[in-house]
DNA sequence: CGACTTTGACCTGCGC
DNA sequence: GCGCAGGTCAAAGTCG
């Protein structure tokens, strides 16, 4: 493809994951690809914003949670065209980000169609039995390039592989992946209209990092969880003006990003011990009726295209 | 009984 | 064209 040099290049540069130094660097020269690092309250009110709340998993039926995870956390957009491009260049390692891609043309702003790609549920039909021209045209048409949509990696510090981030999500494969001795898990939301997807693994280099990307946008509201945990957009929005440091990293458009972020921000590191649970909700809460308005946080790290609330 | 996880097979894209 | 790796499907199993 004539797009894999101009894939390659900002592939290179972007989201390099310090696993060392748990920090994100941020080098991507389009607007395809952004990334900050910070901590979970941050990144709990910028995914929210995004219809996504992001919590430490603890009573939703996930794994046991040992004393509280980590708190450090990364986020990265990947646009992604699995058409043209290899979204997971050899060289990366399992500890970036898979790679990007260029943008495309298909519509972004919801990952939520009419018609779903698929009933999970279907009927009958083992893959054995499964028709091929059949599974082609249930997955994508013949010839037909896989779009994928916006992804956002997300990166954190914490025992638990599946933090819990508001929403339901159904598991629909794991796999294990080269170069890394951890498995790849995959989800769905739950939302019958909702094809948003992620992937959780572990960094290879620093197994206590989870890498969750996201895929798609939520065209819904968080749930309650009927297992336990419950993650209100109130007590999102609480988090909300902690997040201001986001509109530093981020840029669509009008790109004005750090040609290096040192990521280093010492606020947006874990601090060693610390809960993310002890933090969730800080005494700087904001008053519910002060709710941001469409263009707050959104407005600075969200690109329109990206935006369907 | 429904929701969810597990797991092996299958599909697709890419590099060689 | 072939093999590899990532991604997905769906039957079977598990759990509450």
């Amino acid at each position: 493809m004539d797009d894999k040099d101009k894939v390659n290049d900002p592939l290179k540069s972007a989201a390099e994951f310090d696993a060392t130094e748990s920090s994100w660097s941020l080098g991507a020269d389009s607007d395809n690809v952004y990334s900050f690092f910070g901590n979970t309250d941050r990144d709990n009110s910028i995914l929210n914003e995004f219809g996504w709340n992001f919590a430490p998993s603890e009573a939703a039926g996930d794994k046991d949670i040992a004393g509280g995870s980590g708190g450090a956390g990364g986020f990265d957009r990947i646009d992604d065209d699995l058409a043209g491009n290899s979204s997971t260049t050899p060289s990366a390692s399992a500890t970036e980000v898979p790679a990007t891609g260029k943008i495309t043309d298909e519509p972004v702003s919801s990952s939520c169609s009419d018609d779903p790609p698929e009933k999970s549920t279907a009927s009958g039909g083992s893959s054995a039995s499964r028709p091929p021209s059949d599974t082609a045209s249930k997955v994508k048409k013949k010839g037909q390039k896989r779009i994928r949509q916006p992804r956002f990696a997300f990166m954190t510090k914490s025992e638990v592989d599946h933090l819990e981030d508001g929403y339901r999500w159904r598991k629909y494969g794991q796999k294990a992946v080269k170069n890394s001795p951890f498995p790849r898990s995959y989800y769905r939301c739950t939302n019958t209209k909702c094809t948003v997807k992620k992937r959780v693994e572990r960094s290879s280099e620093d197994p206590s990092i989870v890498i969750t990307t996201y895929e798609g946008q939520h065209c819904h509201h968080t749930v309650g969880f009927p297992r336990g945990g419950l993650i209100s957009h109130e007590a999102a929005f609480t988090t909300h003006q902690l997040s201001p440091l986001a509109s530093q990293f981020y840029l669509p458009g009008g790109v004005q990003y750090p040609q290096e972020v040192p990521m280093s921000a010492p606020e947006s590191r874990q601090i060693p011990g610390e809960s993310v649970e002890a933090r969730r909700l800080p005494e700087t809460s904001q008053p519910a009726n002060q709710l941001p308005t469409d263009e707050g946080l959104l407005g600075d790290i969200v690109p329109p295209g990206m935006r369907s609330r």
